[in-house]
Parts: C-alpha cells; structure tokens; sequence
DNA sequence: CTTAGGATCGCCT
DNA sequence: GGCGATCCTAAGC
C-alpha cells in the first residue's frame, strides 16, 4: 500500500518523508511556501505524542497517511504535521518552518508582523500565517484547501537533533533546506 | 547574544 | 496537579 501526494510516499518511514518534504510547496487556499524544516516523530519513539498509544487528541496520527494531524502546543499555538506510514501506525512529521512565498500578506495579517523572515519560522508561527486550527485536523493533503507542490529542483538537506523536546533529544530527526535563512534555529 | 517569565489548556499521572 | 513537538517580550551581560 502507498500514498503517493507530490512524489512522495507517505507509507515510507516518518525520517524518509521528512527528508522529502524539505523543498516542498504547501499551501492553504492559496497561502504558504516552501517547507524548510521539519521533524520526524515515530510510535516507538518517547518524543511522540503517539508513543503512549491512541488517544482522543492524537486520533489523526493513527489515521491514514497523507493528511494533518494538528494539535494545540501550550494551550495557545497550533501545530501541523503530515501523517505517514500505514494506517494505524502513529508516525508523522511536523512542519518547523516555511520560507513565504504565497499570499505574504495575508500571512503578515494575520501574524500581526512583516518581516518574512520570522513570519512562518517555527512550529506555531507556521499554523498562526496559514490561518491552521483544530477544524485541520483530519484535513487530506492533496484536497482543497490544502496543496502541496513538488521541489522544482534537487535540493541539499541538513540534519540534526530536533528541537523543544526532553526525551530522545540526540536522535538526528530533524531535517532543514541547506543554508536557508527561514529556520526557526540554526542547526 | 543569552536567559527568564508569562500566556493558557488538554492530556496524563 | 504538572507539564509540554512554543512564542513573545524584557532584562541582563
């Protein structure tokens, strides 16, 4: 079983699709850019808010691969990820960062702010441009209002521990456009 | 440049 | 009751 949505498969292992998805387009009617950074979370993984099993709020994790799973951080921001795998498996990767490329002023709106360079670079700043709340939650990614473009050229990823996390923090499941200005920390 | 605290809420122990 | 896959602002060095 694959789930192919802009060359990639979302049936590979959650550290293979977030590689891929560095240079990748997504937008949101229309708003968004290119995906910078991201992260990789697994089932057998203590990082994950699949670790423990399915819950009400990680429903989606457990779902079919190639749509959001999005959560609430801290009580105030919202956070997308891509579910992957198989349906049931609870992986995902989470979208760190964007470099703004569509609808820059709907995003500088609604983050309340103008310089691009902090307008989509880190978890909650991506979820508060692309207008993402809990009704994303499920939401198919190759569905309006949700797009998602291949990379228009080959491109050189770095990697590194991921980020705001307690446990597992040395595993190198963090993955970044090379030399990109639009990470929400260097690597 | 680094550090500290507050905002704010659903989940888990 | 505690603690996050965070962000912003302010203060210290």
């Amino acid at each position: 079983m694959t789930t192919f949505i802009a060359g990639i498969d979302f049936s590979a292992p959650a550290d293979q699709v977030a590689r891929l998805l560095i240079g990748v387009t997504v937008l949101i009617d229309g708003v968004g850019g290119r995906i910078v950074e991201t992260e990789a979370y697994d089932r057998e993984d203590p990082a994950s808010h699949s670790f423990s099993g399915p819950t009400a709020r990680n429903a989606s994790m457990f779902g079919p691969p190639g749509r959001i799973y999005v959560y609430r951080s801290y009580g105030i921001h919202w956070c997308m990820n891509f579910v992957c795998r198989e349906q049931g498996h609870g992986a995902g990767v989470l979208i760190r960062a964007i470099e703004p490329t569509q609808g820059l002023e709907a995003m500088c709106a609604r983050r309340g702010m103008s310089d691009a360079r902090l307008l989509c670079s880190g978890p909650g700043r991506v979820g508060q441009a692309l207008a993402i709340d809990h009704g994303f939650n499920g939401q198919a990614l190759d569905e309006p209002p949700l797009q998602l473009l291949p990379a228009d050229q080959a491109v050189e990823v770095v990697t590194g521990p991921r980020i705001g996390i307690s446990k597992a923090a040395d595993v190198p499941w963090r993955f970044g456009l090379a030399n990109s200005r639009f990470w929400s920390k260097r690597f």
